[in-house]
RNA sequence: GGAGGGGUGGCAGAGCGGCUGAAUGCGGCGGUCUCGAAAACCGUUAAGCCGGCCAACCCGGCUUCCGGGGUUCAAAUCCCCGCCCCUCCGCCA
């Protein structure tokens, strides 16, 4: 959520980024709205201030017994009560109008992200590793896993449909490696390991915006609940209580374990780890990477995430991609890292790195880790704060950053299509065999 | 699923319907003392919003004691509904 305060003093910024990064919304709207908001809300107020004035002085009158002397007041103050009470209405309305409007403004980019349309600007820092030379012509995974008899497409579509995956013996195995691999390694570089629900309510998922803007791309059939009954986020969010949903990423749950709460300046920052399935509908998605495990409703994903300060977030942005960078070296697989353009980035975000591994099968990097810095945009929709006494009264927003490391799916995707060797079958890279119980390499069987 | 108890400030925990935005303790901040620190003592310390042209300080107002509705001139306090938490019982991976 962005800082209305900000809108209003100076809105031909928020204007001027919002553009670049080509959204729709109408900054003018919500001056309006706004202005409204205020002229009705300084009308309720001054009728309060006159309710509250009266019936303190029947308080006293009461006080000294002389009952018979409020009842003209006590009249006044029913009269003003009419008043209110249609001020109020209105007043809920010019406020739900304002709140519906900043709900779904998009993060602005930070100063340093490149400025472009779409996927086609953004730029590429770094690149990490050789692509393999191939003497055969490699094979995407799709043919791969099936080949080995690892994965097995066609029996996941009758357990569930389209778009899912169903992983057999070493392939199985080779997730499950992955995941506890990719753990114990940020867990030695210091991220506090959480297990976190996989179903999460809605002032969850507003939290970190996938909510009220992205329903669509979330599921939720077959999975309401009375969690959201009391749901405090207004009308307009609350269209959509009473519902769990499957989290899209773990990002959801570990940056809402602090909703709410007022940090300490000295516990941050903190990095924390999970790993989580994670769902998405892929929604609007039909024909993309339609085959193969690249794109699917369900997937594996270890992923970090951070609070920090405003001053430190930036670093922390820096080392976190680092930090999933690790995991693609020690697994020797090539990548690059590309800096999101403006006209690209999520809806939270003011900065993405996407990390992009190397898939021979396609001849093309494709994507596999995200890591963004949300500056104060989730904090302020989460309402996660900290307080630094020596450097200022009060409490501030903190900076939420989060990233992939890595997904899982695609990771073991990018290791057949790497690892593949002429008569069909996967060397396991080093790293993994502990992992593996030794395994060095997974054949036909 | 059944029975009971509870949700108050950063935390713990009081709170006869008006003098309670809220006692007290802890924590935080400032100070006294000290070479310095600890201890002790003194003071101070909720948030959001609106306004005072802008910003800091400050001043005024409104709202907020889980959420929603009701009673009343007046609600943290009374009534109803909901949500959540705790304890006991039942069932269960």
């Amino acid at each position: 959520m962005l800082d209305a305060k900000l809108i209003r003093d100076d809105p031909q910024r928020v204007r001027d980024a919002l553009r670049s990064r080509h959204s729709s919304w109408d900054v003018d709207a919500f001056l309006t709205a706004d202005l409204k908001r205020r002229e009705v809300l300084a009308e309720l107020e001054a009728l309060q201030a006159r309710r509250n004035e009266t019936s303190k002085a029947i308080g006293e009158l009461m006080k000294q017994g002389q009952a018979d002397k409020a009842s003209a007041s006590k009249e006044e103050v029913r009269a003003i009560n009419e008043q209110i009470a249609i001020l109020e209405s209105a007043q809920r309305a010019t406020q739900a109008a304002v709140d519906e409007l900043l709900a779904t403004a998009p993060n602005l980019p930070d100063a340093t992200v490149p400025v472009g349309a779409d996927e086609t600007e953004n730029v590429e820092l770094k690149r990490w590793g050789t692509p393999r030379d191939f003497d055969f012509e490699p094979q995407a995974h799709w043919d791969l896993g099936p080949a080995l008899g690892i994965i097995d497409f066609e029996r996941a579509v009758k357990l569930a449909e389209s778009r899912f995956v169903l992983l057999a013996g070493a392939g199985a195995r080779l997730e499950r490696a992955l995941i506890n691999f990719m753990l114990d390694t940020h867990a030695d570089a210091g991220f506090k390991e959480w297990w976190p629900p996989a179903l999460a309510n809605t002032e969850t998922l507003f939290g970190t915006g996938q909510l009220p803007k992205f329903e669509e791309d979330l599921y939720k059939t077959a999975t309401t609940s009375d969690a959201n009954e009391g749901c405090s986020l207004g009308d307009k969010v609350c269209q959509t209580a009473g519902k769990l949903y499957l989290i899209p990423t773990a990002e959801v749950v570990l940056t809402n374990i602090h909703r709410g709460e007022v940090l300490d300046a000295s516990q941050l920052p903190l990095r924390y780890v999970a790993y989580t399935p994670c769902f998405r509908e892929e929604a609007g998605s039909a024909g993309r990477d339609t085959r193969g495990m690249i794109r699917v409703h369900q997937f594996d994903k270890v992923e970090m995430v951070k609070f920090a300060t405003p001053e430190t977030s930036a670093d922390e942005l820096e080392h976190m991609t680092l930090e999933a960078e690790k995991i693609l070296e020690l697994l020797e697989l090539p990548y690059r890292r590309i800096v999101l353009c403006t006209g690209d980035m999520g809806f939270s975000a003011t900065k993405t790195y996407d990390l992009e591994v190397w898939m021979p099968g396609s001849n093309d990097y494709r994507e596999i880790s995200s890591c963004s810095d949300c500056g104060d945009f989730q904090a302020r929709r989460a309402q996660i704060k900290y307080r630094d006494p020596a450097q200022f009264k009060g409490s501030r927003l903190v900076h939420t950053l989060n990233g992939s490391g890595l997904a899982v799916g695609r990771t073991l995707a990018a290791l057949l299509e790497n690892y593949q060797q002429a008569d069909g079958s996967v060397i396991i890279p080093e790293a993994l065999r502990p992992y593996m119980g030794g395994l060095e390499r997974i054949t036909a069987s």
